[in-house]
DNA sequence: TTAGGGTTAG
């Protein structure tokens, strides 16, 4: 594979371009290491033999049996070798059988085994490798190795102890162990080993400390290695091991290739760097390198996630060019994001490709039927469901929960409920999910007795509620105006240790101060803050309105201040009432505090507000008020109360529909070769 | 068919 190190002058700071190119000898040793690495890793790799048994095959070659350890010691005085002289014992796998029964039925073997065994020298490496091979419970092994490193006169062959090493590399946690005795040198090429086998196994963590190990021994892994570590990373989310894994490979001066490359890419994407993954994949591309195809189709997925649909269609230009067809998993990516305003871009990509004779799979049609249900088309979502059925593809729990969810969503009580009753009637098992599904769709459809019918039917059958749960009954209740009860959920959830979500909190607070129970609202919004939960920026109108309701001006006022500071910004309408609600008690200078912070936040004045001022105002006839209000209204008033006025616009990025039109991804299906 | 895809709160 040629390398593209030209692309390394895009990446800017992550690259430290001296060393791409000079040879270090880090460098050569990796290279000596690679060609040993092939050599042995594959057949480590794949070897499903007793690794004990292995080791004696390697180092002990011959050895098989007590036949062979009592030709092995002849000439040698080791006791065993002794005993099996003196016929005492016939059988030296005998004695090991015995050495593992006590280790195995005695707990404090370490202190009795060397009494119980008094005349066998275990620090015999012909012993200690015999009793070794006995023994296939790979734990126990390590047991026993450990105990045999504290014994005096100790010395473990360091290519037997490799080799058990590297077949133990299968058993990930005991591997660990060995690891982790920082006495025991590991051969930087059984790390290698490792460090390839718990990256198929996605533990990013482990692998990166393992390449830790291997930089404090100056030991470079093989670019295959270092990309596997890399995809591996992407793999499980974290764009961060991509670029640590990645400074490391430039210090090393290993040159990435392409689907180093196609990582990177990825990794931008993971950040929702979206430009830059695109930007990158162009001067792959340019380089004349083409990246595997999961990397265009994530790049797609991000693109579209980020409402960039001209890029989409771009990328699935280049694919074609480069002769990377997009199959039924790109499309999918495609018409995932396909939502809310996009489902019939969606709908229409998907008629496409049946029209030209590819066969949608399920997958397909459960993230189609979800959009529509999202939609509100749930004739649309119909129709899909009953074409699955005829074309042969039988829906599984997803397809049922996503169709179930979107009929709840929609109001069809009734419908949702038969179709999870079929569901069952089809042996599909039933879930937390399926179970949250119901639960929050009868909260929703203010059903919430039903749904707590569900809650205790969960217990009744052993499956796990989640903080999803709990959250939907609080926010079931809440919304019921059933306080006692939603607290009482709130109260379960705490104590199972979840946590309540904003959403639950917001409804369980506002229900509260609808109520007159404003004080309990305020001390749940500040217990749960000190648990270091997010009541949400909803709950604190809600407060404040309350606040002022009861004539609490003072603390309003406080609530109010700490809102602003906090940058939250109260909707239109809570500034409305709070007014209407400060003039109604002639609390004009208030009125007037309030009316103040809703100018700066660039809110207009309405009618009805004018209204109660006026009336207000007239009531009071206060000439100072007056003065007062026309400064507020004509901005005349200097004095600002925010130190930062927050501004509407911030962090809002404007939409454009101008790719949805034209279908220009529809149109690359013709292009494609979907089989 | 060789890196992978779809589900529940807001």
């Amino acid at each position: 594979m040629a390398r593209i190190s030209s692309i390394f002058s895009y990446l800017g700071r992550r690259q430290n371009p001296t060393s791409a190119h000079s040879i270090t000898p880090q460098t050569r040793n990796r290279n000596l290491c690679t060609d040993k690495f092939s050599a042995n890793s594959e057949d480590a790799l794949h070897s499903h033999r007793n690794p004990i048994e292995v080791i004696t095959q390697g180092r002990m070659l011959g050895i098989s049996g007590a036949n062979a350890i009592s030709e092995e010691l002849k000439g040698k005085p080791p006791n065993l070798g002794r005993k099996l002289a003196e016929n005492r014992v016939t059988n030296a796998s005998e004695i090991a059988k015995e050495v593992w029964n006590v280790i195995r039925t005695c707990p404090k073997w370490k202190t009795t085994i060397l009494s119980d065994f008094p005349s066998i020298s275990f620090t015999d490496p012909s012993v200690y490798s015999e009793i070794l091979r006995q023994q296939s419970d790979l734990f126990m092994t390590l047991q026993f190795y450990l105990w045999l490193r504290s014994l005096d006169g100790f010395s473990f062959d360091p290519i037997l102890c490799n080799e058990m090493f590297g077949r133990l590399v299968e058993a990930k946690d005991v591997a660990k162990k060995f690891l982790d005795d920082r006495e025991f040198e590991i051969e930087p090429w059984f790390l290698e080993l490792y460090t390839r086998s718990l990256c198929e196994n996605e533990s990013i963590d482990q692998v990166l400390n393992v390449f830790e190990r291997l930089k404090e021994i100056g030991y470079c892994g093989s670019l295959e290695t270092w990309n596997m570590a890399l995809s591996c990373s992407v793999r499980m989310g974290r764009a961060d091991a991509v670029w640590k894994l990645h400074e490391d490979m430039v210090k090393y001066g290993v040159a990435s290739d392409v689907n180093t490359m196609g990582c990177l890419i990825q990794a931008f994407c993971l950040e929702n760097n979206v430009s830059k993954g695109y930007e990158l994949l162009h001067q792959v591309l340019k380089a004349g390198h083409v990246p595997v195809k999961v990397v265009f189709d994530n790049l797609i997925s991000a693109l579209g996630k980020n409402g960039k649909y001209s890029e989409v269609s771009a990328v699935m230009r280049k694919m074609i060019v480069n002769n990377c067809y997009p199959d039924i998993h790109t499309y999918h990516e495609v018409i995932r994001f396909c939502r809310g305003e996009m489902t019939n871009e969606g709908v229409r990509i998907f008629d496409e490709l049946k029209k030209r004779g590819h066969f949608p799979n399920r997958v397909m049609y459960t993230t189609l039927i979800d959009n529509l249900c999202e939609n509100k088309d749930v004739r649309g979502a119909w129709r899909l469901w009953f074409e699955m059925i005829e074309g042969g593809i039988i829906p599984n729990e997803f397809t049922y929960n996503v169709f179930v969810n979107g009929l709840f969503r929609n109001g069809s009580v009734d419908e949702a409920e038969k179709l999870h009753n079929e569901m069952l009637g089809k042996g599909l098992p039933e879930t937390t999910i399926s179970f949250n599904t119901r639960i929050h769709g009868l909260c929703i459809n203010s059903r919430v007795e039903e749904a707590r019918v569900l809650f205790e039917e969960m217990n009744k059958k052993d499956i796990i509620r989640d903080s999803m749960t709990f959250n939907s009954m609080i926010r079931g209740y809440a919304k019921q105006g059933n306080t006692s009860e939603a607290m009482y959920f709130l109260d379960e959830l705490l104590k199972q240790g979840f946590e309540p979500s904003s959403a639950s909190l917001v409804s369980l607070i506002e229900t509260l101060c609808d109520d007159g129970y404003v004080n309990e609202a305020k001390r749940i919004w500040l217990d749960m803050s000190e648990k270091g939960f997010n009541p949400g920026d909803g709950a604190l109108s809600p407060i404040v309105y309350g606040l002022s309701k009861q004539g609490h001006i003072a603390e309003m006022n406080k609530w109010l201040q700490y809102m602003i500071k906090s940058r939250v910004k109260p909707k239109m309408p809570t500034f409305e009432k709070l007014i209407e609600c400060l003039c109604g008690a002639y609390k004009l200078d208030d009125a007037l505090f309030v009316l103040h912070y809703m100018v700066e936040m660039g809110y207009l004045l309405r009618e009805n507000i004018c209204y109660s001022l006026v009336h207000a105002l007239c009531k009071v006839n206060s000439h100072h008020v007056q003065t007062l209000l026309l400064n507020i209204v004509d901005g005349t008033d200097q004095h600002s109360l925010l130190n930062e006025p927050v501004s509407q616009s911030e962090g809002l990025t404007p939409c454009t529909d101008e790719h949805i039109h034209g279908s220009p991804i529809s149109s690359l299906i013709g292009q494609s070769a979907l089989s």
